[in-house]
DNA sequence: TTAAAATACGACTATATTAGTCCGATTTAG
DNA sequence: CTAAATCGGACTAATATAGTCGTATTTTAA
């Protein structure tokens, strides 16, 4: 099957962690040793998150992260793009290099597979980080 | 977004091919210049769709493929279960391997990545040749 | 004012997966 | 017998993902 990159699994666990969480800020150590995750590794997506406004942050010795929006708010759509780019189910829908691809005037799948990936953004856009919790 | 692999897009682009077309039996190299795919990789691909017996071959100087299914009985999911494996939308879920990942017992996404496993399961399995006709 | 602990950022390396090639064998019509 | 096809496995190349490292900056508290 189809397989979700560990950035976005990890986002999705510790998106869940600060939706479930009472504390108001909690460190990327804090996290990545709850669950195991390389710390450096997931600094980085919380950065990233944090930069996307997902997250607020504080810096300095007490620092950390908190969530920013509601979990119900945060798609996993989002973050998937977020993280694996926006790149099309197939390589030629790829926004601007359709055109590109050297088949595409006698491409007979394009549009089945147009649709495919339209139906299957819906569908992540519906789930969202709520859904996990 | 989440990509089709090379395979799993040739496999369709041929056996809609087969679907479409009036020849009984086709053969890789017709059908990889026709869309300037590899022939060894397609080839390879063909051998395995016979292997299921959703093709039935022919050896020989005149030999080839022809379709041994309706293409509404050929499913998305099924074709990518047989080139891309059965491994899961995470690493955790590879059937058997659960029960291993280290941090299985407290993990918190398990239920509903599961969930979101079978939805896009049978969203696949809905999705026929005969669609991309 | 200094040390510790956090975020911030970019370059780098390692690993895994995917894509594609190559070689040799077998089959079969002409 | 030869050409052209399927068959099958091992191999290589290319790409994408996962993870690491180093350094700078921020902030609190001793």
């Amino acid at each position: 099957m189809i397989r979700l990159s560990k950035k976005v699994e990890y986002s999705i666990i510790a998106l869940k962690y600060f939706a479930i969480s009472k504390e108001t800020y909690l460190t990327a150590k804090e996290i990545s040793n709850k669950y195991k995750i390389p710390h450096e590794l997931l600094a980085k997506i919380l950065q990233r998150l944090s930069k996307e406004k997902i997250l607020t942050s504080n810096q300095g010795i007490n620092g950390g992260y908190k969530l920013n929006k509601q979990p119900s708010d945060i798609s996993l759509e989002y973050i998937i793009k977020l993280f694996d780019g926006e790149k099309g189910i197939v390589e030629c829908i790829n926004g601007k290099s359709a055109g590109e691809c050297c088949i595409f005037d006698e491409c007979t799948i394009k549009d089945p597979i147009i649709k495919l990936q339209k139906e299957l953004e819906i569908y992540f856009s519906s789930k969202k980080i709520s859904d996990f919790v």
